[in-house]
DNA sequence: TTTAATTATTATAATGATTACAACTTTATA
DNA sequence: TATAAAGTTGTAATCATTATAATAATTAAA
């Protein structure tokens, strides 16, 4: 049996490749919003040829086929998201983290002046997380 | 009598310079959201000696100060804001401009989990405006 | 008002993330 | 197997922004 990342890779029409699969486990294992050198840094040790354009490549490619998404929150790095439900992000001021939160009200009704079409919403927000916020 | 954008500087507390004068001015008078490079080009044939270095620390000093706001939509280049009420930013993935929206909701009462304290919120809107939606 | 100190401006160089490119390798197809 | 297509890699280029250091202008002190 191949494994399901593997089989999300094939389902998404991308071929699945060493490296490809490597990169999508890791994605899925660290639900922590990596940046391009993290993801880097972090699998080299075990794939000593891989180089870091096919990690910019590769998650670029996945996501023109919506298996992970992008996040740019203001002057940070790009970082990536295999966590394609729907949700805002919250980052830390303090610990620099970047936090998932679920998607509670309803944006998309948020209303335009005459003309205007809406295809894309980002919420982002920022401040204290749980941790940072108890250690004030 | 000095003008007006002379006044604001010192109120803000800037001491108002020629170029800090005429950088406030431009932001004032051209209320499109333009970036360095913009501000730039066209204040370089009214004041020749200028620098791109003093157009980047005035527009950031002034952000300390609170009598502009940068904004930085995913990998668009930084820009800047001197309109300080609060709005959100719709960009048109046609033409690329960057239209100023009410905020008409209230986003403050977004309800986080517990322990997040929210000190910041920022939605961004991506579409086509009017003209752009028009000529489809 | 001269002199010294502070602040502002400027040009150039450095940084650093991302992209472009071209060579090489692997996989699929005929 | 031979040939073509797709994937991977390292290096170089790009480009917005920041750092640095020298110069100029302004303010404060003597």
């Amino acid at each position: 049996m191949q494994n399901k990342y593997h089989q999300t890779l094939q389902n998404a029409g991308i071929r699945p490749s060493l490296q490809r699969i490597a990169i999508y486990a890791y994605m899925c294992e660290h639900p922590v919003h990596p940046d391009v050198e993290t993801v880097y840094d972090d699998l080299y040790p075990i794939y000593p040829t891989l180089s870091k354009t096919t990690v910019y490549n590769t998650l670029k490619l996945f996501e023109e086929n919506k298996i992970v998404r992008s996040i740019k929150i203001e002057d940070d790095k790009l970082r990536f998201d295999a966590d394609m439900s729907e949700h805002v992000h919250f980052k830390c001021t303090k610990c620099g983290k970047i936090f998932d939160i679920p998607m509670n009200q309803d944006l998309q009704g948020y209303s335009l002046p005459k003309g205007f079409e809406t295809s894309k919403i980002q919420l982002n927000l920022w401040g204290l997380c749980p941790d940072c916020s108890q250690k004030k």
